[in-house]
DNA sequence: CAGCCTTATATCCAACTTGCATCTAACTAA
DNA sequence: TTAGTTAGATGCAAGTTGGATATAAGGCTG
């Protein structure tokens, strides 16, 4: 039998299948501190609670291609726009019991965009909500993330109204797993790669890139040994202007130029 | 409508769903050079090609489950033998075309074992083809991984038969892909974690260590300050005992001891 | 406009880390 | 005993890092 006689008389419906979803955990600070995109959950399972937004895995679309569609269909997001964030896989989830309504793997993505992107993508992310007549918008929540070395410690989600972080938002799934799972490799990465870069506009000074890294690694770092190191590893071009509006001196505009 | 009542109407086949396999990147070392187990196609599609062990996932195990039933079935592992190699997973590929049969999308697994365990498992893995009555049974393929920094280089795989590497072997699907980035990882790792340890008997001694270092990035390194990095680690303790059967001086034998 | 306040940026130095050469120890074989 | 070989220790120069301090550049205030 050749190959195409085999492809030809193949059954692919021989064998039962695991669901397969994407889960995206769409990061970005909201007054410095590290935020992620959840949506309150309008049907069961465990409707009510708050969610990554997800969605079914489709025949003719890659995975990075689901990730992207949710992107689009839940933040608002044009393609355009969709191609400027930074996305990257994480991991996949695939214990038996993770929903209860069957057997269903997950593949969790990770997005990063910069805070006046961020706050637009909310923004959108509930104007889609309102079309489509569902109660809860989305919503930011604020990370708590403690500090326990670049591993990360278990990660709390607060809602925005909730500045005290008195109440712990709990999520449907195993979405607290992914979610922590999330901040851990931001935090490995953060130092070696070029993540950081993804939660900054265009153009930022040295502090902004600096106030990054600390917002998510939850410490502060030495000012003249951190420019050292980030003009060093030579993926900084200065733009020749400056920051404006200060009151006080104002900083450098860099670039990231990717290197080589 | 109760979380209850909505379970018992949810129908898990509404939609069409991509089938989900496994695919096990099990390396080794042979005779100090990185190896991998390739198992040689006997079925269409891709029949005759080299391929990573892999098997579809079923409803009932996870993906951690299905990844230790290949390393169980196909390389002839027990299930105490099994638990103590080291397996992690490597990333999912989607890709719509990765499979002529169907839409397919495989979680990569990365396995190690020390030298022993890796050839151990070679002939038993032979040995289940043979019971099989599967005509080629599985083979170690040397890595040939030239040196491009942490990143990794096109890995190339070679017949054990075939020590000058003139012709590298084709693979099934997408397999050089995960290979690469198999050994990509495990480059990016080796300095920061233990994943060196698991290609290392239990007891074994610092020059071994370096050699293990060595072979999977492919350079040589310093002496002195590599005996001082592992040593100031503390993940190393020694056993009081010394490597035997030298005509030199035999050196302080060390296992591996779990930071904390 | 002079001085003040604040933050950016540059410089300096001590402590620590790394690469590398060299020295000493321990074993076998002859 | 001595030569040969590798393990393991030590010393040093060069590079890196943390942290204090000095200087520069804005706007603001009187």
């Amino acid at each position: 039998m050749t190959e195409d006689d085999f492809l030809r008389a193949y059954d692919p419906a021989a064998f039962a299948r695991p669901a397969l979803t994407v889960d995206l955990v769409l990061m970005g600070l909201r007054a410095g501190r590290p935020a992620v995109l959840l949506v309150q959950r309008t049907q069961h399972p465990h409707a009510g609670r708050w969610a990554l937004p997800g969605s079914f895995v489709r025949l003719d679309e890659t995975l990075d291609g689901a990730a992207e569609r949710v992107l689009r269909d839940k933040a608002g997001f044009a393609p355009a726009e969709v191609a400027e964030t930074h996305r990257e896989q994480l991991y996949t989830f695939g214990a038996l019991d993770r929903d209860p309504r069957m057997r269903i793997v997950t593949v969790a993505y990770l997005a990063l965009m910069p805070e006046a992107a961020f706050a637009a993508a909310l923004a959108r992310a509930a104007a889609v909500a309102r079309a489509a007549a569902v109660a809860a918008g989305p919503s930011a929540a604020l990370l708590d993330v403690p500090w326990s070395g670049e591993a990360g410690g278990p990660v709390a989600a607060f809602a925005p109204g909730d500045p005290d972080r008195r109440t712990p938002l709990r999520l449907a799934f195993d979405h607290a797993a992914i979610l922590a799972l999330a901040v851990q490799r931001l935090r490995g990465k953060l130092d070696y790669s070029d993540v950081a870069f993804a939660l900054l506009p265009e153009a930022f000074t040295l502090r902004q890139l600096q106030d990054v890294h600390e917002a998510i690694l939850g410490t502060s770092l030495n000012k003249p040994a951190f420019r050292r190191r980030m003009l060093d590893r030579g993926w900084l071009a200065p733009t020749g202007a400056r920051e404006a509006g200060t009151s006080f001196r104002p900083a450098e505009l860099y670039r990231f130029q990717k290197p080589l």
